[in-house]
DNA sequence: AGACTGAGTTCGAAATCCGAACTCAGTAGT
DNA sequence: ACTACTGAGTTCGGATTTCGAACTCAGTCT
């Protein structure tokens, strides 16, 4: 999607798809368990045609699945696949970073490891190197790529 | 902003200022190095005026910051805040996820561990049982919040 | 019959997005 | 002094997206 005529970075696709007000509280409503239509709504207070266009894309794109839950009067709704569930440290790096810098009212840690209850952090691991590391030693998304 | 009156838990606020097409983009911009009006443009092929709402707006929630970086003709640059870098984390979870799930043209892997070159994995830290663990040890997020 | 439920669709108004062209201050070349 | 150029924007009109509110439609409950 840049002039240089690249073919569009992966990243690139996944934010035209996921980068929006509402697809990443919606991946974290069907990650607290909503997944019908009208809870979609009420919780996120979405409008309802932009609900109906979200969902649809992000089904097409494998984050979500349509499924019929019901006969009689025929229903649906929205589950998570294991795409979607993959967002989950996005998600994660998200809430930490807002409960870090937000400048709205700061709500509590709420993200804690279970086991202990421990404010967590996130870091980066090497398998070979067996090592934790932070995004000083990244090297890919250009954290130290200048010059 | 949903309906229950909530003041709208900080991740919402971060991603009515971070969640659109193009702010994401504009902070692995950044972190490449690039730093000028024209730079950030020709990269992304964003549009101009789009550009320029879209970094005055993360100036004003403290991701960038505009730094005179000459005077005769009087010109600004852009450039991340500590907030800023923090978002690396996230960005680096996306573009994993990108590389992982994306249908587009796959990338090859191109995020790495500088000082050994191998793919990276990403994972929570807790410091006080000193142990990485995965989403699913993550409480508050709602992954295992169900019921 | 009448009210209700759940998953949408339809409507017109308002806000955003876009590319292309323009502005404005200063600099460099002739 | 005239022209061309640079960099950071602004202005323009048109196309697209977003919104809330109201409507639909199948089936169920009382």
């Amino acid at each position: 999607m840049n002039q240089q005529g690249q073919p569009g970075s992966a990243i690139e696709e996944t934010l035209r798809v996921v980068g929006d007000r509402w697809s990443i509280l919606l991946v974290r409503a069907g990650l607290r368990g909503i997944r019908r239509f009208d809870d979609f709504c009420d919780d996120l207070g979405i409008a309802r045609p932009v609900l109906t266009e979200r969902l649809r894309r992000l089904v097409k794109f494998g984050i979500f699945e349509r499924v019929k839950y019901q006969d009689k009067p025929v229903r649906y709704e929205y589950r998570l696949t294991e795409a979607g569930l993959a967002l989950s440290p996005a998600l994660v790096a998200l809430v930490r970073w807002s409960e870090e810098y937000s400048q709205e009212v700061s709500s509590e840690t709420t993200l804690v490891h279970a086991p202990c209850g421990t404010e967590l952090e996130q870091a980066f691991w090497c398998r070979s190197c067996q090592t934790t590391f932070g995004p000083h030693a990244v090297k890919g998304v250009g954290v130290n790529d200048e010059s």
